[in-house]
RNA sequence: GCGCCAGUAGCUCAACAGGAUAGAGCAACAGCCUUCUAAGCUGUAGGUUAGUGGUUCGAGUCCACUCUGGCGUACCA
């Protein structure tokens, strides 16, 4: 719809040419008698022209050549707006266009024939994912569903680290656990793995040797562990509806060769030193704040070394789009690591680094304050469990990414029939209801008389069907999966309302068969959004 | 100290990308089901947009400073 009145204006810039290049913005005004759509471009060209922004106004409404069967009326209002209305019967034609794209409808192709990877959890499988992990797994499927809305192929991604200190430390839990349970009196340490799910582990282990450890490599506990937290994650990830493609292991960047590689580049290139037995990358020369360690002193790397490795590799991989979502407490890290990958002369620009404010885990007023190694921690699983795959996938994007979560436990568990995703699901069941009771009074779907949807809960559905395709393009582009919820939200209400003051049962024959066709239409895009968000449409409730 | 994110109604959040009189839900109060799902709708009440300056024809939105909260600021990831 904004591309119409673009299109419009792009004709007028023959007669004007000072629009040529100036941004001009539609927008729907807060405030109905206002118009449908209106632009400030008058406004701002002010102090070019030094006209008054009126005056500007009114040429450019004398050059936009009009068709009135799809803007009725223009005029100029308050310091200098152009304000659009649009021909009701205009608007209507949405209809016909949704019913014949169904699914596809409000989806692009601007973006088809590009790749994505939206690398996301990327925890190490040292234990069960946590409520914190989870808005990122949802954040970075949403996220995917959106890119692959406007055309991309997009690769969801894990990164995960099976060496180091932490996966040490889990193996030796599995292995005290065993012990334990053979009788040995061994303690527990407190820095290990407290969790149940170390326990088992542990009689798995047991069970498959016959309760003889003697003879096992101190490996096995690490890798068995390791093979059962990978299959509960993607258990996990899968009661959310999330599939990975790629399981990426650090590993492979040292199998590769690719940590050497590196080092030697950052070598030849005089970015690294060696101190204190360490070798340092110059990210001070780099703009950064300071010179940060690459390998410590007892000749491991540090993170950045992989991460920057693992970051060359998908740009090797030729991607368009690389997406990296974490949280604030991995703020500091991309920094560093998008320096150093700079510096050896990669276009980083294709990488985007979103990074979403933590979730605050609320127990009845109270804040729950988790660790993975203490197991205090609430598990997705039994989040999932508690509330439904829905409402949890709801609640973590309805947020900006940028905004702190407040999760009430308690409030999540007996909200369900007062929380916004059951406000959206009743819409799309009602209508599934109305639609087969209508059935029943044998009316059908018809577009010979949309023209008739003249009531004001019709036409502001309308205007809002219209704005979905742009609605939804600006969330993508702009990577803000809450606008699509907050757009869903706007066109349950609006339908709700439309729902309590306009009839189709009883209402004449040809009028009740256009809201028929209207309300499939308003179907059709709340299973669209819905699935945008990777939840259900049911039709009944 | 420095960096990033946030601060809007009692609570959780919107505000179309600087626009016109700041809007919803929850909670409170008052109404609406013999007719398509009341998990809904209507109405009332609730605001110095944390504060102070600035830029602008116009600021919740941009800039500066202050206050409050979160996260960082490692030879952890």
């Amino acid at each position: 719809m904004k591309n119409l009145l673009a299109d419009i204006f792009e004709a007028a810039k023959k007669e004007l040419p000072y629009l040529e290049g100036k941004p001009i913005n539609f927008s729907i005004p807060n405030r109905e008698e206002h118009g449908d759509y209106s632009t400030n471009i008058a406004m701002l060209l002010t102090k070019e022209l030094k006209k008054k922004p009126r005056q500007i106004a009114q040429e450019i409404i004398d050059a936009l050549d009009l068709n009135p069967a799809i803007v009725t009326k223009t005029e100029i209002a308050g310091p200098g707006f152009i304000n659009f209305y649009m021909n009701k019967n205009y608007l209507a034609n949405i209809i016909g266009i949704i019913l014949e794209e169904k699914s596809h409808f409000g989806k692009s192709d601007k973006y088809s024939g590009k790749r994505a990877n939206v690398e996301f959890v990327s925890a190490n499988p040292t234990g069960p994912l946590t409520v914190g992990h989870g808005r990122n797994a949802v954040i970075g499927d949403t996220v995917s569903n959106m890119l692959e809305w406007v055309g991309y192929e997009v690769d969801r991604e894990y990164y995960f680290n099976n060496a180091g200190r932490q996966m040490r430390v889990l193996g030796e839990s599995v292995k005290i656990r065993c012990q334990q349970l053979l009788g040995e009196e061994i303690e527990f340490p407190d820095d290990h793995y407290q969790g149940e799910y170390i326990i088992d582990i542990a009689k798995k282990i047991l069970a498959g040797n016959s309760n003889d450890i003697s003879s096992l490599d101190d490996k096995l506990f690490k890798e068995t562990a390791e093979k059962e937290i990978f299959a509960d994650i993607e258990k996990t990830l899968a009661g959310l509806n999330i599939k990975m493609k790629v399981f990426f292991n650090e590993n492979t960047l040292y199998e590769d060769g690719k940590i050497e590689g590196l080092l030697e580049q950052f070598k030849e290139k005089a970015l690294s030193y060696e101190k204190e037995g360490a070798i340092w990358l110059k990210l001070s020369e780099l703009g950064n704040e300071q010179d940060k360690v690459i390998v410590k002193s007892t000749g491991e790397p540090t993170y950045r070394l992989p991460d920057m490795a693992y970051h060359i590799t998908k740009l090797d991989r030729k991607y368009d789009l690389i997406i990296d979502l974490f949280g604030s407490d991995h703020m500091a890290t991309y920094p560093d690591v998008m320096a150093g990958v700079k510096s050896l002369g990669y276009d980083i620009d294709r990488i985007k680094v979103l990074i979403y404010q933590f979730v605050t885990l609320m127990q009845g007023g109270e804040v729950v304050k988790m660790s993975t190694r203490k197991a205090n921690f609430v598990t997705l699983d039994e989040l999932v469990e508690e509330v439904g795959a829905d409402v949890v996938r709801y609640f973590f994007v309805m947020r900006s990414i940028n905004t702190h979560l407040n999760f009430d436990l308690e409030l999540a568990k007996k909200q369900s029939d007062e929380n916004p995703v059951f406000y959206l699901q009743y819409a799309h069941a009602r209508i599934a209801s109305i639609l087969r009771m209508t059935k029943e009074e044998k009316l059908e779907i018809s577009l010979d008389h949309l023209n008739l949807l003249n009531h004001e809960a019709e036409v502001r559905l309308l205007k809002k069907l219209n704005s979905f395709r742009d609605d939804m393009l600006y969330a993508v582009e702009n990577l803000e999966p809450q606008k699509v919820s907050n757009y869903l939200e706007e066109l349950a209400a609006l339908f709700h309302r439309f729902y309590t003051e306009c009839r189709i049962i009883g209402s004449e024959k040809n009028l009740a068969e256009a809201r028929i066709a209207l309300v499939n239409a308003v179907k059709i895009v709340l299973a669209n959004g819905l699935g945008l968000l990777g939840l259900s449409a049911p039709d009944r409730m």
